[in-house]
RNA sequence: GGCGGGGUAGCCAAGUGGUAAGGUCGCGGUCUGCAAAACCGCUAUUCGCGGGUUCGAUUCCCGCCCCCGCCUCCA
């Protein structure tokens, strides 16, 4: 089956076909975090679904690069700062440190570039295309002093959102101190600065400033990736007016379709309510590392729910999620036990040269993730009952092996690297063990809750006694 | 009010015009000294509600209800 994606622009399932399919290059923009404070798990829904993206897409093949912006000037660094009492850059890089330590926790690959807006670089690039648009008419000063985009000559404003722009109604929620602009929905280019700015501001044609949110995002994806993108992803409240904000200051200056496929993702929800900073109830990946879980688990707790759908944060999804990996590594655990063993040359691999695509398949309609675990899982299941009943040899059980390890490119969640067993838990079970020759059940038993409370779990299998650390 | 997304078993969730994947939880069984893991069985005559089309709809059409989000700087 081709790839398909759900594209913003249409609302429509299309067939996915690359600006340059000869090349298999794919160029990806993704918005990243501002960097005001720790991004919260919600945050991270967007990353994993953009990683489960890229992943996927070169397995089939393709050769992504991906941009993400960090922003790291807006009002809430600028206020952030000031309250701290530490310049701009100082207080936004505790933030970006933090940033990429939680993408590394949740295995998100590293964009292959993570510009900054306060990059001069990009600063310089911003004023030059607010100037393109300013000569175009695309975009004043007004008596503010700052310089608005006049959406009213870009007729495709709206486009992506689907919004009737003569309907458009403020919902209260931004303070009405622009009187200065045309038409309710111009949006800043470039704000003028003013006091609360203090020390953050650059010199432009147009005064002493700083970039607006929209500009950076057209300003950078367009240097890094060039005029035109295949796919530019996002959460669904970047849609508007940052998205369609991009579109009209891109397309406004260079004249040429910006993106070709829009990819959004649906909020995670905690209590049936969107995760949000404002609302305060939200939870970074240190919280949940708190509470005892493990970078792994969130990732595919995030993961689990196709990224269309609202997924709602809850402890007992976090429970779920760690019970599905054990029983991914319990069976990864015997497929290698199996696929190391001498086994007899009667029935050979069959399912060697025949391994399900199933699961990619899945992925490749609209990145179904649920369909996709769904075969894992039958998969898993269907391989135990082989080895239950001694029906699989080593052959297949490496096929398997192999199998999952293609499929871990994309999912990426085997558990991290075996723990090794403290010698003290050596002991006990060498204790245990002399103790289960004598069938003296009692002490095997006393001996198994002592190696419990050190956070081990023993089971007793025909090859003797197995270890594993208890989550 | 406008524009979206969602409403499938206790919870999470896939899916198709023909009689409901998978995960998790619970119960029963096999295995085990007992467990654990694994496997087997059971757990939605039913897919928000009401109409319509059809031999047949959860799946198509119409209307309605509920939840969540966006409507100017929130992934």
């Amino acid at each position: 089956m081709a790839l398909r994606f759900f594209n913003t622009y249409s609302r429509e399932l299309e067939q996915f076909e690359p600006r340059d399919p000869a090349a298999r290059k794919i160029g990806i923009y993704t918005c990243g975090p501002t960097v005001y404070s720790r991004a919260h798990i919600g945050n991270f829904r967007a990353y994993i679904f953009e990683d489960l993206l890229q992943r996927h897409l070169e397995l089939r093949g393709y050769k992504v690069h991906r941009v993400m912006n960090i922003t790291d000037v807006d009002d809430k660094t600028i206020r952030g700062a000031r309250e701290a009492e530490v310049p701009l850059a100082k207080f936004t890089a505790q933030f970006k440190e933090a940033f990429f330590e939680d993408i590394e926790t949740l295995r998100i690959k590293r964009a292959d570039g993570f510009p900054a807006a306060t990059d001069q670089r990009y600063i310089e690039r911003m004023i030059e295309m607010i100037g393109a648009l300013v000569s175009r008419g695309l975009a004043y000063q007004a008596d503010d002093k700052s310089v608005y985009f006049r959406i009213n000559k870009f007729p495709d404003y709206g486009k992506l959102a689907h919004f009737d722009l003569t309907q458009l109604q403020s919902t209260g929620r931004v303070k009405h101190d622009e009187y200065d602009k045309e038409h309710i929905g111009d949006f800043a280019l470039w704000k003028a600065w003013d006091e609360e700015d203090a020390n953050v501001k650059w010199d432009s044609p147009w005064g002493p400033g700083r970039p607006g949110w929209h500009i950076e995002c057209s300003a950078m994806s367009t240097a890094l990736l060039g005029d035109q993108i295949d796919i530019h992803c996002g959460g669904v409240d970047n849609i508007f007016p940052h998205h369609e904000a991009e579109i009209a200051q891109s397309e406004g200056v260079t004249g040429k379709k910006f993106v070709r496929y829009w990819l959004h993702c649906a909020h995670l929800l905690v209590d049936g309510q969107k995760m949000a900073k404002s609302l305060g109830n939200f939870y970074t990946v240190p919280d949940i590392l708190g509470k005892g879980y493990t970078g792994n688990e969130i990732r595919y707790a995030l993961m689990r729910v196709h990224y269309r759908a609202p997924l709602n944060f809850t402890w007992e999804g976090m429970k779920e999620a760690r019970e599905s990996l054990a029983r991914i590594d319990e069976w990864l655990a015997r497929l290698r036990e199996r696929s190391a063993s001498v086994s007899p040359a009667k029935n050979k691999g069959k399912q060697a040269g025949s391994m399900p695509y199933t699961f990619e398949e899945a992925l490749d309609d609209d990145l179904n993730i649920s369909a996709a675990l769904g075969f894992l899982f039958e998969s898993i299941r269907e391989t135990n009952r082989a080895m239950d009943e001694n029906k699989l040899d080593a052959a297949s059980a490496s096929a398997w092996l192999d199998w999952w390890k293609r499929i871990n490119t994309v999912l990426d969640l085997e558990m991290e690297a075996e723990v090794a067993v403290p010698p003290e838990v050596v002991q006990l079970a060498k204790d245990r063990k002399s103790a289960r020759r004598e069938k003296n059940w009692k002490r095997s038993d006393e001996l198994r809750g002592k190696i419990s409370t050190l956070g081990w779990e023993v089971r007793d299998t025909k090859d003797g006694q197995k270890l594993t650390p208890r989550t």
